[in-house]
DNA sequence: GCGGATTGTTTGGGGAGCAAACAAATTCGC
DNA sequence: GCGAATTTGTTTGCTCCCCAAACAATCCGC
Protein backbone atom coordinates (compact mmCIF):
# COMPACT_ATOMS: atom_id res chain seq x y z
CA UNK A 1 0.00 0.00 0.00
CA UNK A 2 1.13 3.73 -0.76
CA UNK A 3 3.41 3.61 -3.39
CA UNK A 4 6.13 5.91 -2.61
CA UNK A 5 4.43 9.43 -3.83
CA UNK A 6 5.40 9.75 -7.57
CA UNK A 7 8.24 12.27 -8.46
CA UNK A 8 7.74 12.39 -12.18
CA UNK A 9 7.28 16.29 -12.83
CA UNK A 10 5.04 16.43 -15.09
CA UNK A 11 2.02 14.50 -13.09
CA UNK A 12 -1.60 16.17 -13.84
CA UNK A 13 -2.90 17.52 -11.03
CA UNK A 14 -6.36 17.22 -9.79
CA UNK A 15 -8.45 19.93 -10.16
CA UNK A 16 -11.46 19.70 -8.38
CA UNK A 17 -14.86 20.73 -9.37
CA UNK A 18 -12.95 23.41 -11.57
CA UNK A 19 -12.95 22.37 -14.83
CA UNK A 20 -17.00 22.04 -14.43
CA UNK A 21 -16.98 26.31 -14.05
CA UNK A 22 -18.23 28.49 -16.09
CA UNK A 23 -15.79 31.30 -14.47
CA UNK A 24 -12.36 29.12 -14.56
CA UNK A 25 -12.18 28.29 -18.41
CA UNK A 26 -13.19 32.03 -18.63
CA UNK A 27 -10.61 33.10 -16.23
CA UNK A 28 -7.73 30.57 -18.11
CA UNK A 29 -9.20 31.48 -21.77
CA UNK A 30 -8.90 35.14 -21.13
CA UNK A 31 -5.38 35.03 -20.31
CA UNK A 32 -4.05 33.00 -22.95
CA UNK A 33 -5.30 35.01 -25.10
CA UNK A 34 -4.27 38.03 -23.56
CA UNK A 35 -0.63 36.19 -23.84
CA UNK A 36 -1.32 36.06 -27.50
CA UNK A 37 -2.15 39.07 -28.48
CA UNK A 38 0.44 40.10 -26.25
CA UNK A 39 2.60 37.86 -28.51
CA UNK A 40 0.84 39.09 -31.95
CA UNK A 41 2.21 42.90 -30.99
CA UNK A 42 5.60 42.05 -29.72
CA UNK A 43 6.31 40.00 -32.69
CA UNK A 44 5.01 42.69 -35.07
CA UNK A 45 7.49 45.19 -33.31
CA UNK A 46 4.58 47.33 -31.56
CA UNK A 47 2.98 47.27 -28.15
CA UNK A 48 -0.75 47.39 -27.23
CA UNK A 49 -2.98 45.73 -24.76
CA UNK A 50 -6.39 44.89 -25.76
CA UNK A 51 -7.89 47.07 -23.13
CA UNK A 52 -5.69 50.04 -25.65
CA UNK A 53 -6.98 48.67 -28.63
CA UNK A 54 -10.36 49.25 -27.59
CA UNK A 55 -10.37 52.67 -26.29
CA UNK A 56 -8.48 53.61 -29.57
CA UNK A 57 -11.39 52.26 -31.45
CA UNK A 58 -13.89 53.61 -29.44
CA UNK A 59 -12.15 57.13 -29.54
CA UNK A 60 -12.05 56.59 -33.20
CA UNK A 61 -15.19 56.15 -34.00
CA UNK A 62 -16.57 58.56 -31.49
CA UNK A 63 -14.39 61.57 -31.87
CA UNK A 64 -14.96 64.88 -29.49
CA UNK A 65 -16.12 61.86 -26.75
CA UNK A 66 -15.68 63.27 -23.09
CA UNK A 67 -13.40 61.24 -20.65
CA UNK A 68 -16.14 60.28 -18.77
CA UNK A 69 -18.25 58.77 -21.54
CA UNK A 70 -15.21 56.58 -22.43
CA UNK A 71 -14.23 55.34 -18.79
CA UNK A 72 -18.24 54.19 -19.12
CA UNK A 73 -18.00 52.98 -22.38
CA UNK A 74 -14.86 50.80 -20.88
CA UNK A 75 -16.54 49.95 -18.01
CA UNK A 76 -13.96 51.61 -15.61
CA UNK A 77 -13.59 54.70 -13.12
CA UNK A 78 -12.54 57.88 -15.06
CA UNK A 79 -9.90 58.04 -12.29
CA UNK A 80 -8.21 55.04 -13.65
CA UNK A 81 -8.98 56.21 -17.58
CA UNK A 82 -6.61 59.18 -16.70
CA UNK A 83 -2.75 57.72 -16.54
CA UNK A 84 -4.23 55.23 -19.41
CA UNK A 85 -5.03 58.82 -22.06
CA UNK A 86 -1.74 60.29 -20.42
CA UNK A 87 0.39 57.27 -21.81
CA UNK A 88 -1.43 57.03 -25.34
CA UNK A 89 -0.99 60.81 -25.72
CA UNK A 90 2.57 61.02 -24.76
CA UNK A 91 3.05 57.95 -27.71
CA UNK A 92 1.22 61.12 -29.84
CA UNK A 93 -1.50 58.79 -30.95
CA UNK A 94 -4.14 60.26 -28.89
CA UNK A 95 -4.90 63.81 -28.19
CA UNK A 96 -7.31 66.06 -25.45
CA UNK A 97 -8.45 68.94 -27.06
CA UNK A 98 -10.59 71.60 -24.89
CA UNK A 99 -14.30 70.82 -25.83
CA UNK A 100 -16.48 73.91 -27.60
CA UNK A 101 -19.37 73.36 -25.52
CA UNK A 102 -18.40 72.36 -22.52
CA UNK A 103 -14.88 73.99 -20.58
CA UNK A 104 -15.52 70.64 -18.39
CA UNK A 105 -14.68 67.86 -20.67
CA UNK A 106 -12.13 66.95 -23.16
CA UNK A 107 -12.69 66.07 -26.72
CA UNK A 108 -10.71 63.34 -27.29
CA UNK A 109 -9.53 62.45 -31.17
CA UNK A 110 -6.87 60.32 -32.73
CA UNK A 111 -4.32 62.40 -33.80
CA UNK A 112 -2.86 61.90 -37.55
CA UNK A 113 -0.06 59.44 -36.50
CA UNK A 114 -3.01 57.26 -33.85
CA UNK A 115 -5.05 57.11 -37.26
CA UNK A 116 -2.09 55.41 -39.17
CA UNK A 117 -1.36 53.14 -36.24
CA UNK A 118 -5.02 52.11 -35.59
CA UNK A 119 -5.08 50.84 -39.07
CA UNK A 120 -1.83 48.97 -38.35
CA UNK A 121 -3.12 47.14 -34.78
CA UNK A 122 -6.29 46.75 -36.44
CA UNK A 123 -4.30 44.14 -38.58
CA UNK A 124 -2.63 42.99 -35.88
CA UNK A 125 -5.78 41.84 -33.81
CA UNK A 126 -7.63 40.21 -37.42
CA UNK A 127 -4.46 37.96 -37.52
CA UNK A 128 -4.77 37.66 -33.39
CA UNK A 129 -8.49 36.95 -33.47
CA UNK A 130 -7.64 34.34 -36.67
CA UNK A 131 -5.21 32.40 -34.88
CA UNK A 132 -7.00 32.06 -31.35
CA UNK A 133 -10.23 31.27 -33.59
CA UNK A 134 -8.63 28.77 -35.46
CA UNK A 135 -9.93 25.99 -33.88
CA UNK A 136 -13.03 26.87 -34.11
CA UNK A 137 -15.32 26.71 -37.38
CA UNK A 138 -17.22 30.67 -38.28
CA UNK A 139 -20.41 29.64 -36.29
CA UNK A 140 -18.96 28.33 -33.39
CA UNK A 141 -17.37 31.45 -33.12
CA UNK A 142 -20.40 33.32 -33.58
CA UNK A 143 -21.86 31.22 -31.00
CA UNK A 144 -19.63 31.78 -28.41
CA UNK A 145 -19.54 35.22 -28.74
CA UNK A 146 -23.46 34.94 -28.67
CA UNK A 147 -23.15 32.57 -25.35
CA UNK A 148 -20.58 35.06 -23.65
CA UNK A 149 -22.89 38.21 -24.18
CA UNK A 150 -25.52 36.28 -22.74
CA UNK A 151 -23.48 35.08 -19.93
CA UNK A 152 -22.57 38.45 -19.71
CA UNK A 153 -26.09 40.03 -19.43
CA UNK A 154 -26.47 37.52 -16.37
CA UNK A 155 -23.55 38.22 -14.47
CA UNK A 156 -24.80 41.99 -13.86
CA UNK A 157 -23.25 43.21 -11.22
CA UNK A 158 -25.21 43.09 -7.56
CA UNK B 1 -26.33 68.43 -42.65
CA UNK B 2 -25.14 68.20 -38.87
CA UNK B 3 -28.29 68.45 -36.03
CA UNK B 4 -25.84 69.33 -32.98
CA UNK B 5 -23.98 66.85 -31.38
CA UNK B 6 -26.43 64.70 -29.28
CA UNK B 7 -26.41 65.71 -25.48
CA UNK B 8 -28.80 62.96 -24.44
CA UNK B 9 -26.89 61.10 -21.59
CA UNK B 10 -27.35 57.69 -23.02
CA UNK B 11 -26.11 57.93 -26.45
CA UNK B 12 -25.29 54.47 -27.40
CA UNK B 13 -21.18 54.64 -28.68
CA UNK B 14 -20.17 53.28 -32.10
CA UNK B 15 -18.27 50.35 -31.18
CA UNK B 16 -16.76 49.78 -34.56
CA UNK B 17 -15.81 46.47 -34.98
CA UNK B 18 -14.99 44.95 -31.54
CA UNK B 19 -18.64 43.47 -31.20
CA UNK B 20 -17.37 41.21 -33.56
CA UNK B 21 -14.19 40.29 -31.97
CA UNK B 22 -13.67 37.07 -29.77
CA UNK B 23 -11.24 38.70 -27.05
CA UNK B 24 -13.66 41.68 -26.64
CA UNK B 25 -16.53 39.63 -25.48
CA UNK B 26 -14.25 37.51 -23.46
CA UNK B 27 -12.53 40.73 -22.04
CA UNK B 28 -15.55 42.10 -21.39
CA UNK B 29 -17.90 39.05 -19.83
CA UNK B 30 -14.96 37.90 -17.66
CA UNK B 31 -14.60 41.35 -16.02
CA UNK B 32 -18.81 41.39 -15.46
CA UNK B 33 -18.18 37.70 -14.11
CA UNK B 34 -15.38 38.55 -11.83
CA UNK B 35 -17.77 41.53 -10.50
CA UNK B 36 -20.27 39.21 -9.89
CA UNK B 37 -18.01 36.78 -8.20
CA UNK B 38 -17.27 39.65 -6.02
CA UNK B 39 -20.42 40.96 -5.21
CA UNK B 40 -21.68 37.07 -3.91
CA UNK B 41 -19.00 36.99 -2.02
CA UNK B 42 -18.98 40.29 -0.38
CA UNK B 43 -22.62 39.61 0.40
CA UNK B 44 -22.10 36.68 2.28
CA UNK B 45 -19.30 38.66 4.20
CA UNK B 46 -16.55 36.44 2.67
CA UNK B 47 -13.88 37.97 0.52
CA UNK B 48 -12.02 35.98 -1.89
CA UNK B 49 -10.67 36.62 -5.52
CA UNK B 50 -11.57 33.61 -8.24
CA UNK B 51 -7.73 32.79 -8.19
CA UNK B 52 -7.92 32.34 -4.89
CA UNK B 53 -10.67 30.12 -4.67
CA UNK B 54 -8.38 28.04 -7.46
CA UNK B 55 -5.59 28.03 -5.14
CA UNK B 56 -7.75 26.81 -2.51
CA UNK B 57 -8.80 23.84 -4.67
CA UNK B 58 -5.89 22.82 -5.83
CA UNK B 59 -4.24 22.24 -2.54
CA UNK B 60 -7.06 21.06 -0.98
CA UNK B 61 -7.46 18.23 -4.08
CA UNK B 62 -3.35 17.95 -4.35
CA UNK B 63 -1.93 18.33 -0.50
CA UNK B 64 1.67 18.40 0.03
CA UNK B 65 1.97 20.50 -3.44
CA UNK B 66 5.13 22.33 -4.05
CA UNK B 67 4.63 26.37 -4.49
CA UNK B 68 6.45 25.34 -7.82
CA UNK B 69 4.04 22.88 -9.02
CA UNK B 70 1.27 25.12 -7.99
CA UNK B 71 2.31 28.02 -9.82
CA UNK B 72 2.53 26.13 -12.86
CA UNK B 73 -0.87 24.51 -12.13
CA UNK B 74 -1.89 28.43 -11.80
CA UNK B 75 -0.24 29.48 -14.85
CA UNK B 76 1.69 31.81 -12.94
CA UNK B 77 5.43 33.14 -12.03
CA UNK B 78 6.52 31.30 -8.83
CA UNK B 79 7.65 34.95 -7.32
CA UNK B 80 4.20 36.27 -8.11
CA UNK B 81 2.96 33.16 -5.73
CA UNK B 82 4.76 33.95 -2.56
CA UNK B 83 2.32 36.77 -1.56
CA UNK B 84 -0.54 35.37 -2.43
CA UNK B 85 0.33 32.68 0.06
CA UNK B 86 1.39 34.43 2.41
CA UNK B 87 -2.27 36.16 2.09
CA UNK B 88 -3.61 32.97 2.65
CA UNK B 89 -1.70 32.01 5.30
CA UNK B 90 -1.79 34.88 7.37
CA UNK B 91 -5.64 34.42 6.89
CA UNK B 92 -5.20 31.05 8.25
CA UNK B 93 -6.32 29.11 5.34
CA UNK B 94 -3.37 27.83 4.08
CA UNK B 95 -0.01 26.05 5.72
CA UNK B 96 3.50 25.96 4.30
CA UNK B 97 5.06 23.08 6.24
CA UNK B 98 8.21 22.03 5.33
CA UNK B 99 8.35 18.67 2.97
CA UNK B 100 9.94 15.85 4.55
CA UNK B 101 11.53 14.55 1.38
CA UNK B 102 13.12 18.39 -0.21
CA UNK B 103 14.71 20.78 2.25
CA UNK B 104 14.20 23.34 -0.95
CA UNK B 105 10.31 23.00 -1.16
CA UNK B 106 7.37 23.74 1.25
CA UNK B 107 4.49 20.99 1.18
CA UNK B 108 1.50 23.42 1.25
CA UNK B 109 -1.89 22.01 3.03
CA UNK B 110 -5.00 23.54 4.00
CA UNK B 111 -5.51 23.99 7.34
CA UNK B 112 -8.65 22.66 9.08
CA UNK B 113 -10.79 25.79 9.42
CA UNK B 114 -9.00 26.06 5.52
CA UNK B 115 -10.51 23.37 5.07
CA UNK B 116 -14.19 24.84 6.55
CA UNK B 117 -13.93 27.63 4.71
CA UNK B 118 -13.61 26.35 1.45
CA UNK B 119 -16.90 23.97 1.92
CA UNK B 120 -18.00 27.51 2.59
CA UNK B 121 -16.42 29.33 -0.20
CA UNK B 122 -17.46 26.58 -2.60
CA UNK B 123 -21.19 26.98 -1.94
CA UNK B 124 -21.21 30.51 -2.88
CA UNK B 125 -19.33 29.17 -6.09
CA UNK B 126 -21.78 27.25 -6.97
CA UNK B 127 -24.46 29.95 -6.32
CA UNK B 128 -22.54 32.42 -8.28
CA UNK B 129 -21.87 30.03 -11.46
CA UNK B 130 -25.85 29.15 -11.28
CA UNK B 131 -26.49 32.92 -11.93
CA UNK B 132 -23.92 33.69 -14.11
CA UNK B 133 -25.05 30.69 -16.33
CA UNK B 134 -28.81 31.32 -15.60
CA UNK B 135 -29.38 33.09 -19.18
CA UNK B 136 -27.65 30.06 -20.67
CA UNK B 137 -29.35 26.16 -21.06
CA UNK B 138 -26.99 23.27 -19.84
CA UNK B 139 -25.95 22.32 -22.81
CA UNK B 140 -25.08 25.92 -23.56
CA UNK B 141 -23.00 25.82 -20.74
CA UNK B 142 -21.55 22.88 -21.45
CA UNK B 143 -20.79 23.91 -25.04
CA UNK B 144 -19.33 26.94 -23.84
CA UNK B 145 -16.93 25.80 -21.51
CA UNK B 146 -15.77 23.42 -24.46
CA UNK B 147 -15.55 26.60 -26.63
CA UNK B 148 -13.16 27.97 -24.63
CA UNK B 149 -11.06 25.25 -24.23
CA UNK B 150 -10.48 25.14 -27.81
CA UNK B 151 -9.94 28.77 -27.94
CA UNK B 152 -7.52 28.75 -24.82
CA UNK B 153 -5.64 25.90 -26.90
CA UNK B 154 -5.61 27.68 -30.07
CA UNK B 155 -4.08 30.73 -28.21
CA UNK B 156 -0.85 28.93 -26.86
CA UNK B 157 1.84 31.34 -25.94
CA UNK B 158 4.40 32.40 -29.07
C1' DG C 1 -26.23 84.47 -9.63
C1' DC C 2 -26.03 80.91 -6.20
C1' DG C 3 -26.05 76.04 -4.90
C1' DG C 4 -25.75 71.55 -6.46
C1' DA C 5 -24.05 68.39 -9.94
C1' DT C 6 -20.48 66.92 -13.29
C1' DT C 7 -15.69 66.48 -15.05
C1' DG C 8 -10.89 65.67 -14.95
C1' DT C 9 -7.10 65.16 -11.89
C1' DT C 10 -4.39 63.83 -7.88
C1' DT C 11 -3.40 60.98 -4.12
C1' DG C 12 -3.54 56.75 -1.65
C1' DG C 13 -4.37 51.95 -1.51
C1' DG C 14 -4.63 47.11 -3.24
C1' DG C 15 -3.85 43.25 -6.28
C1' DA C 16 -1.73 40.75 -10.31
C1' DG C 17 2.05 39.91 -13.01
C1' DC C 18 7.06 39.51 -14.62
C1' DA C 19 12.34 39.61 -14.35
C1' DA C 20 16.55 39.43 -11.96
C1' DA C 21 19.28 38.29 -8.13
C1' DC C 22 20.18 35.44 -3.97
C1' DA C 23 20.72 31.66 -0.44
C1' DA C 24 19.75 27.06 0.61
C1' DA C 25 19.26 22.52 -0.92
C1' DT C 26 19.27 18.97 -4.26
C1' DT C 27 20.90 16.51 -8.19
C1' DC C 28 24.14 15.63 -11.93
C1' DG C 29 28.75 14.66 -13.77
C1' DC C 30 32.43 12.23 -13.36
C1' DG D 1 32.14 11.17 -3.12
C1' DC D 2 32.54 15.78 -4.32
C1' DG D 3 32.31 19.92 -7.04
C1' DA D 4 29.20 22.06 -10.43
C1' DA D 5 24.82 22.91 -12.25
C1' DT D 6 20.00 23.17 -11.28
C1' DT D 7 15.84 23.89 -8.57
C1' DT D 8 13.12 26.26 -5.07
C1' DG D 9 11.41 29.96 -2.42
C1' DT D 10 12.13 34.73 -1.48
C1' DT D 11 13.10 39.61 -2.09
C1' DT D 12 13.28 43.70 -4.73
C1' DG D 13 12.01 46.53 -8.46
C1' DC D 14 9.10 47.54 -12.15
C1' DT D 15 4.61 47.91 -14.85
C1' DC D 16 -0.16 47.72 -15.19
C1' DC D 17 -5.17 47.75 -13.77
C1' DC D 18 -8.60 49.09 -10.55
C1' DC D 19 -11.16 51.76 -7.07
C1' DA D 20 -12.30 55.51 -3.55
C1' DA D 21 -11.95 60.06 -1.78
C1' DA D 22 -10.88 64.72 -2.22
C1' DC D 23 -10.39 69.03 -5.00
C1' DA D 24 -10.80 72.83 -8.40
C1' DA D 25 -13.05 74.25 -12.40
C1' DT D 26 -17.13 74.43 -14.88
C1' DC D 27 -21.89 73.91 -15.92
C1' DC D 28 -26.93 73.72 -14.93
C1' DG D 29 -31.31 74.57 -12.49
C1' DC D 30 -33.98 77.86 -10.71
Amino acid sequence: MGRPPDKSPLKALDRGLLPSLMGYALRRTQSAVFADFAATFAKAGEALTPGEFGLLVLVDRNAGLSQMALARALGIDRSTLVPILDRLQARGLVVRRPSPTDGRTHALALTASGEKALARFARLVRAHEKRIASGLSASETRTLIDLLEKVRASARSL
